[in-house]
DNA sequence: CTCAATGTACGACGATTATCGTTGACATGT
DNA sequence: ACATGTCAACGATAATCGTCGTACATTGAG
């Protein structure tokens, strides 16, 4: 691409991630089961797709058997975290509350969540004194 | 790339997209001063971005003078709103509970932020009823 | 032992991205 | 009228992504 795609995770990286945050440790064959329920796909597609985010730090590989295990690097709540930091630095210029705000208006959030979400917020307030 | 890319908008398009919105509509040589203080850019690489993006759908372009004039085509907010369904799908499985979570721990919000975002709770359950 | 099954490694391909250089059209001032 | 500068158009490039096929190693069943 050239620029700015530092460590970026991909698409086909965060759906593997998700399997593997879902699974636990798994080999290749697992998450490509997993993922042909989402997608046709050969099973050497997953296998390179693994290697890849291998070779970027997004996954650890055991090789102690000759069916290699892999597992994901960084826990979900932190990865998600670099996604949000991410949009926000270049959707919304920095804006926490403009992510907020389109953030609301993108899901029509239920009364419940509504309310955990005000609840996450009395939480975060807490921390702050 | 292949698979699912439906449209989705690129870096350098969200920068340029930044640029229209904040300036209104604009000739290729203002986009590009504009980008040009961050980041060291030939012109006709904006011009090339700007053409890409007609293409797409992402401005519109009038051509009546000698110097096209571009302007975004989408409004700010549709476009956030946009961007942020999209991580919601893709990076937590739809919650929007789970965005929140993610956006709280990923931006240290000042107080005064976190009572704006209350703010915006309100109206949002003011909607509801 | 032999052979099919299962795994990994690796290279290739088409599409897309970001970037650039070249070309040619059209003004404008002198 | 012509040289200079501005602009749009286009093609080329390297890098990356998702995908696949082929080659090679290992293993277990008969």
């Amino acid at each position: 691409m050239g620029r700015n795609d530092r460590g970026r995770v991909t698409d086909a990286e965060l759906e593997v991630l998700n399997i593997l945050w879902h699974r636990g440790p798994s080999t290749v064959r697992d998450v490509h089961n997993a993922l042909t329920e989402l997608r046709k796909i050969r099973y050497t597609t997953t296998l390179k797709t693994l290697q890849v985010m291998t070779g970027k730090g997004l996954v650890k590989r055991d090789e102690a058997q000759k069916a290699h295990i892999y597992d994901a690097a960084a826990g979900r709540a932190e990865t998600q975290k670099e996604l949000v930091g991410d949009l926000v630095d270049r959707a919304f210029n920095g804006s926490a509350v403009g992510l907020m705000a389109g953030a609301l208006s993108a899901i029509k959030a239920s009364p419940e969540e509504l309310a955990e979400i005000r609840r996450l917020l009395d939480l975060e307030e807490e921390d702050r004194t």
